[in-house]
RNA sequence: GUGAGAGUAGCUCAGAUGGUUAGAGCACUGGAUUGUGGAUCCAGGGGUCGCGGGUUCGAGUCCCGUCUUUCACCCCA
């Protein structure tokens, strides 16, 4: 009986597996050097941890369930919650600033399509304990730290940012009341992706006036920070949050990537509990879904039962991110890496115990050392040799019974014949 | 959850109007070559034609269902 594999789970074969590691490896050497320390929690979790934040809209797309012991469990679908209990947990011996990421493999029950499934790896970078935008800034350099290693240049990949903050005071000096700025946030969100008819046909389901409309449709029209100013009178809060955008693009200059970065009143985020800035991480030609997003959520640990603490993150999926570096061709060199130092034939069958013992030689010394099944006809080793991108081949022939081997240089086909006891001094001290 | 396209060997695909034993290239295994690899040539293995049901004397081919997949919508943490 043929099992197929689960919907939209993917089987990582050596080919797949190796640009898998070679992605999150990048992910992890980026965060180390920006500062940031590993962390990793379950895979699953209390089903209730995921309601706290989003309610039970969410719960259809998790894989949920019991345990013998009733317990009500769900996959991560996420681990910013399992962040927030951890953190909230130790939240008064853990050093500030709480600098984290962690490479988490999650899950969700949604219908895959491209770009998304069910299992997938996402990359979660996050500041906790700092006020300062200076931490959103710091975050934001981390994520096009990476991409920009992988070679992304600013004509593939674009941070759009905007403030929640801002958009919020807005909406309010234009007439929207408080209450109705959550679900209004559901709608703006699609601004960019919908054409501007359509959304106005949205917008107006929400706001039944005319001219309180026209005037979000205005200011959602905006495209730099300096518009604002001149669109609307701002009031203080307002001017907060506008200094706090004009400030964090001021020091992504600083740092050197300002280019990568422009202003876009239409980032929103689908998510309720993002508090300040918010951004989202697109292909240049906007051909595929976001990359990645993230931004403030000053309120979360609270909800979580914790002291009210500050934090700022964003997280990458490995899905999209795959997708763009295989367009870009970016992907093509990462080969699974079956590269032997020495391969060992012989040629015949009454040397194979000694290239068995000669391979574990070389094993022990700390090289890469294999050998043939087969012992038949050295024409057949030599090919697995290349096959598995031998550097160097020994060859165990008649020589042996004078205590010689030959060395080939694969690359050259140059061979020697070196005595087997100098050939193993002057191993290992290059393996040192 | 809604809508549309696709499914033949590990991969890419042939297989008019239903008709004997379903093919090719690549990949894989072996040989040509009993102490010298990447090439070439030759040979071989590999398929319940996604699965189930129906129509028919006969189904890879037509019909229905189902699963998987792709794309879009919903949603996007």
């Amino acid at each position: 009986m043929k099992i197929p594999p689960v919907k939209g789970t993917r089987d990582f074969y050596p080919q797949e597996m190796a640009v898998r590691n070679w992605i999150i490896d990048g992910w992890k050497r980026v965060s180390v050097r920006n500062g940031f320390e590993e962390y990793d929690a379950p895979i699953f979790e209390y089903l209730k941890m995921f309601q706290i934040k989003s309610g039970d809209e969410i719960v259809e797309q998790l894989f949920s369930l019991t345990d013998r012991g009733g317990r009500e469990l769900a996959l991560r679908p996420e681990i910013t919650p399992s962040l927030a209990r951890m953190v909230n947990q130790r939240i008064n011996s853990l050093p500030r600033p709480i600098k984290w990421f962690s490479v988490p493999r999650l899950f969700r029950a949604e219908r895959p399509q491209k770009g998304r499934l069910r299992e997938f790896f996402q990359w979660n970078v996050d500041i906790i304990g700092v006020d300062d935008v200076l931490a959103d800034a710091e975050v934001i350099f981390c994520a096009l730290d990476y991409l920009r290693e992988v070679g992304l240049g600013r004509d593939d990949v674009v941070v759009k940012i905007s403030s929640r903050q801002m958009l919020a005071a807005l909406l309010r000096s234009v007439g929207v009341a408080r209450s109705e700025l959550e679900e209004l946030y559901a709608v703006l969100d699609k601004r960019n992706k919908l054409p501007d008819d359509a959304f106005e046909e949205m917008l107006a389901e929400k706001i039944a006036d005319e001219g309180k409309r026209r005037k979000v449709i205005d200011l959602m029209s905006v495209e730099s920070i300096e518009q604002i100013n001149e669109l609307l009178e701002l009031d203080e809060t307002a001017q907060e949050s506008v200094n706090e955008l004009e400030r964090l693009f001021e020091l992504l200059g600083v740092m050197g990537v300002a280019e990568y970065c422009e202003f876009d009143i239409g980032i929103v985020r689908g998510l309720a509990y993002y508090t300040g800035i918010v951004y989202e991480i697109y292909d240049k030609a906007s051909e595929l879904r976001a990359i990645g997003g993230g931004g403030r959520y000053d309120d979360l640990l609270k909800q979580f039962g914790g002291p009210a603490i500050p934090a700022t993150g964003f997280g990458i999926g490995d899905c999209v991110l795959a997708i763009l570096l295989e367009d870009k061709g970016l992907l093509e060199r990462q080969l699974p890496s079956r590269k032997l130092d020495y391969f060992v034939a012989c040629v015949d069958k009454s040397y194979r115990q000694a290239a068995v013992e000669l391979t574990m030689k070389l094993r022990s010394a700390g090289w890469t050392a294999g050998f043939s099944y087969k012992t038949a006809k050295l024409s057949k080793q030599l090919k697995e040799a290349s096959d598995q991108k031998a550097k160097k081949c020994i060859i165990i022939g008649d020589e042996f019974k004078n205590r010689q081997l030959v060395v080939k240089d694969m690359a050259t086909g140059e061979q020697e014949t070196v005595d087997y006891d100098k050939f193993f001094s002057g191993l290992e001290s290059k393996a040192r």
